[in-house]
DNA sequence: GTCTATAACGCGATAGAC
DNA sequence: GTCTATCGCGTTATAGAC
């Protein structure tokens, strides 16, 4: 994150036509995935051949690296350069995110399949995730570290957990409801789910699943 | 789910054949995903060619169904069938299995890749995850309405919410830890995403949130 | 900078021998 | 039931005209 914007392109007019490529192939990657996904399609949106694309971006995989790179510069802009909102404010950033999501299912669908597609066997996005992740823990844990500053001292593991939790709560609520969006409310289902994180780490209540060994790896077979 | 185990197959040994295809390709489209994993490579390893895979399958898109029904009825044939845990014990089970979860990335990798690969447009496996999510649903809202029943009166959406946000935030950490396993504990996480939810349930706390305009869906721009 | 043409390959699926 | 052979098509990528 935070990369510095890369300009060694010639004329203003390449510029914007690559811009159009990079918007349609979000839209063909998001939804047909990478790999389903086929630069002819790409083509085709933009009104030229596939070989004009390769053209401007040489490959396939070099076209996938840039508009993650471009989309991350487009919307994370404002909240990894210009002010990181911080403490509390985050957590209230990331809700009004999860409300706004849901009027972009576009956006929301590439993300979604496109993480999870990385994570297979020399995906080209992988490297991208793994740090996108990265970076995301680590300012939400910053956040609570500034609230439970300001409160009391919580053990490290427990921001660690919460703060993995919520991104990965916004994920999964984001694949049950491309699946089906009448089935949750996207916005309030995210929000009901941050609050109740944020809330167990201000004040840790006793385990509600205590009265049986619960902590053992053992043999259940269910996959969930 | 609670199908029942259709057998029309003839030979024993027939039998054991498709179940080593079906193995295999879990291995593969797990690995691969469904787009990217390929006949060839599921027929190198069971030690046969292509076309004898279509022989026993019909298409590529058929064997994919098949092998979602397959490991639905090995996997989770104690939770459907046999005794679903109830009330607080359901909680119990999914944290005992996002701790055995931890113990094998190959199917935890199938699900994750799978369900998310599914949500793009016309995919076979499309109306399979759309149905186990639902089913899922039900069963977590049915256990959170019986251990609301024990105790108090709760808001039907504040069970459905939390019903989904669990099974979310299940499916979300898995996809960060197959991206990097040593960033967080899979277990250890899910059980303190699950008893937070929980907790919040059954003593619901004020928005820690509150204090500012949080629910209208403005024109944020991140995508998180 | 975009095109046409083509190379080189892999895919799923089918047909028919054994 | 498994094989070989092949069809037909789509893919990424390259070469060269304009």
């Amino acid at each position: 994150m935070t990369e510095q914007r890369r300009q060694p392109r010639s004329r203003p007019e390449t510029l914007a036509r690559r811009r159009d490529i990079l918007d349609a192939a979000t839209e063909i990657f998001g939804a047909k995935g990478f790999t389903g996904g086929t630069l002819q399609e790409i083509a085709d949106q933009v009104g030229m051949t596939h070989a004009g694309i390769l053209h401007h971006f040489g490959s396939k995989d070099a076209l996938l690296l840039e508009v993650l790179a471009h989309r991350d510069q487009t919307d994370v802009a404002d909240l990894a350069e210009q002010h990181i909102p911080d403490g509390m404010d985050l957590f209230r950033h990331l809700v009004r995110t999860a409300f706004a999501n849901a009027q972009r299912p576009g956006i929301v669908q590439a993300y979604a399949v496109l993480s999870a597609e990385s994570v297979t066997s020399d995906h080209p996005g992988r490297a991208f995730f793994q740090k996108r992740y990265e970076t995301l823990r680590g300012e939400v844990a910053h956040a609570f570290a500034v609230v439970c500053a300001e409160r009391g001292i919580t053990e490290p593991d427990t921001v660690a957990d919460a703060a993995t939790a919520i991104l990965a709560v916004m994920d999964g609520l984001q694949v049950q409801w491309l699946l089906d969006p009448t089935a949750l409310d996207l916005g309030r289902a995210s929000q009901f789910a941050i609050e109740a994180i944020v809330a167990s780490v201000l004040e840790p209540v006793p385990s509600p699943l205590a009265g049986s060994a619960v902590i053992s790896a053992d043999q259940s077979r269910s996959t969930v």
